[in-house]
DNA sequence: CATGAATGAGTATTCATTCAT
DNA sequence: TATGAATGAATACTCATTCAT
């Protein structure tokens, strides 16, 4: 009996995830006007309904799906951070994790629609400022040890962590708005501002 | 006769302006989903059907913003480095008027959308990626001159513009997102990327 | 003086003639409803505003245009009538007049147009309805003396012009919505009713 | 479980066919432009919503209701067919079935607007153009039988079967648009086509 | 007289949300 | 829990009509 309520409760847990999973992908593609309901939950697999079952709107899922997004993020560059030491291939590291990927370039749109929709919806904006600052909080804590080995004119590592995100969601935007797969011009600004000489010339 | 048939065009010439002003700032608050034609008339002080007999369609007139808009940025620069004959003093100015400005932060935002639009509709971006990539080559071909005379990592003027371009756009998100009316990191990046000392250390 | 204003007024008749006969090609190739006062001024080389000089609606000229039509008609037969003395002849002639010419088959839309428009707007009903009936009675009495020496198992002169208004109306319709030119199917339908042999066999 | 999944769909069922009825009548009444999807839904009892959770646009529905407008009327005919043995007295029937029935004549404006619109709308003559011309086969083939045995000086069962269609429409149109109940002229012009004597004659 | 800028009611369609099953 | 039928507000766009020029 247990064991059937159990699974009744992670079959729901199941369910919510993947519409999460899906609202993450489709808000990245479509942005939020164009991510209609019925389409998150189809991408999932399911329909509207299992969306109002678990959600009590498309605002809510905003909300979860930035969660979820600064979460992962966090997660993924504490990894990072681990397996390296060195502050100079951290930051090779680094300009690959922003860079490289599809995946970070969907992060930098994803990113793009949150401070758009915090932007003009005052509501969303009193959630998303404190998860947003929570986050490059976060980061900067992260990033302190390796970064402070390196000379920085910057203010202060939440300032840096800033521009880190500015330029990871700018960067993404043109990316994207060219349909290009682009270069890496975000490893040579990161070297750049942290006055790091040329890879592999160090 | 000449006259009136003057201001009766002159006065069509004004509405048409007003609306292209009005859907800059509503496209550039709300967002091209956000801005609806209702929105866009009345806020210019008129209804949809002046907006109709004067711009086509909806998608017609975020072209012309997207015109209106670049050539606007083009002309203030232009000002700018005509003003200024020392790289380092350009700099200053390119970076307060990149980041101080209300008009760059709705700038910022417009051409955000414009990244948006572009990524998402593939008949948008075939207009807007040639004005885009023209556009950079403008501003490369500007800011030549003085950033020559400073020691640069980066591949190519163009390089610079886009990263220019991307920071101008991810900043002006961030600020707007947070509604803070922001810090002054722009400049400090800027001439860590240019390699410029502090204002007023030189 | 007396000149200047004849020939304005004049020049005032020819804009209302003109406008009357892109209307009359007009609402037969589209329609009431697709008709728009544009096109119709459009068409004529003119605009909106000489239209609503000359008219005081778009409900008026489609009265105006019946009047016009069915004048028209009843001059085209009046002169058929004349040429012909034998009864089979003008059969032939009528065969032929309401079937052959590209011009009958717009007549024919036209026609439905008119009585469409007045199944559902009473308002023309009320204009369009004396005016048919009149315009039957006319053709009726046209015909009446060659139709006269056929034997006719039908009521009166009056149900044969109705059944060939009706007739004439419904092979248009379906001749214009198969895009086909179509066969003779009138003449024969014609001989039949008014019981005379085959052309060419007698 | 299986009670309540079919209650559902037979809910929707019902609610389409709903629908499909009010959009015949009111296609009917009002014309294609005239009929608004709102009028429909409306006249259905629902929504405009509704609607589209059935039919996927105005277009659709157009074709729908004239696919089950001509199964209908083969139905009626083959019943009628099926009842009659006598040439004489099917065709007296034929007069009847087109004449007499205010659902005749609202069958009579409905295929003018089909007409109508399958002359002006290429897309929607596409898909009519086949659906008539096979109506007309079917309606050839059921008349076929009784019609053989009277004399026809016409081309074809397909011509006959046109001109029957064409007599149809136009005199539906005549009556509506003069809003009389009209007479039987159908009758006598059947009896005049086929060659047949006055009924209750022979 | 004729022009055409501007109005505003009307139209098809989309989509977040509700609720009976 | 999940479904999907139905709602209704919102949106882009059309077009008859008015009126200043």
């Amino acid at each position: 009996m247990k064991r059937k309520r159990l699974t009744r409760e992670e079959g729901k847990q199941q369910t919510k995830e993947r519409l999460l999973e899906s609202a993450l992908e489709v808000f990245s593609r479509y942005g939020y006007e164009g991510a209609s309901v019925d389409r998150i939950a189809d991408h999932a697999g399911y329909t509207k309904g299992a969306f109002y079952s678990n959600f009590p709107s498309k605002d809510e899922i905003l909300l979860a799906v930035l969660e979820e997004h600064t979460r992962r993020e966090l997660v993924d560059l504490e990894e990072l951070v681990q397996m390296e030491a060195d502050g100079t291939q951290l930051l090779e590291c680094l300009a690959q994790y922003y860079e490289s990927s599809r995946t970070r370039v969907d992060a930098g749109m994803l990113m793009a629609e949150f401070q758009l929709q915090s932007a003009r919806d005052p509501k969303f904006a009193k959630k998303f400022i404190p998860v947003f600052t929570q986050h490059q909080e976060s980061l900067s804590l992260l990033l302190n040890r390796a970064l402070g080995k390196l000379s920085l004119n910057l203010e202060s590592p939440q300032e840096f962590t800033g521009i880190l995100m500015a330029l990871s969601v700018g960067i993404a935007l043109q990316k994207q708005s060219q349909r290009s797969s682009g270069g890496d011009s975000f490893g040579r600004v990161l070297r750049q501002i942290l006055g790091a000489p040329e890879q592999g010339k160090g």
